[in-house]
DNA sequence: AGAATATGTCAAGTCTGCTTTGCATAATTT
DNA sequence: AAATTATGCAAAGCAGACTTGACATATTCT
């Protein structure tokens, strides 16, 4: 799934290791999700969210998901 | 994690059935969710909130999140 | 009351989110 | 150029999300 992680990490001039702490999650975790080998639990998800000041829609890209 | 999922489902006078065939997952996957066995994961959060026109943040209830 | 529909629960199994450890390479700093 | 910091990737393991199947009780319909 797309997110909108990896900009607004470095518009906030993050590494991945200071989110990760900030969110409580290892580094590994905010990279697998940025490069796509995992979706974010929906938890881990509203803190991220949480973290830049938005919504979890506003962050994570459902397009892939608009039917079935 | 609390949620407006049985409030929705009365109002929209849907039963967990018939949710679960809308968002794609069984009948027990609903019930856990609603009596709070687990958490759902963030697509299945999406396609409920769309069913219902709403916010992942408008159908459920992160203040058990709130710190930390 | 009896039948049908709706909800809660339990067990076992699969799959995915997340951890830990560790290594390799890229980018930045000195 | 050397050292430090940042990112990517892989394997093994644990926990949680979800499935299937089956049973019990509760609620609604006739």
């Amino acid at each position: 799934m797309r997110t909108e992680i990896p900009r607004l990490r470095r518009e906030a001039k993050l590494s991945q290791e200071e989110l990760a702490q900030a969110v409580g999650v290892t580094r590994q975790t905010i990279t697998s999700i940025e490069t796509g080998k995992y979706t974010a639990s929906l938890p881990l998800a509203w803190r991220i969210a949480r973290h830049f000041g938005l919504t979890i829609e506003e962050v994570f890209d459902f397009s892939d998901l608009e039917d079935e």
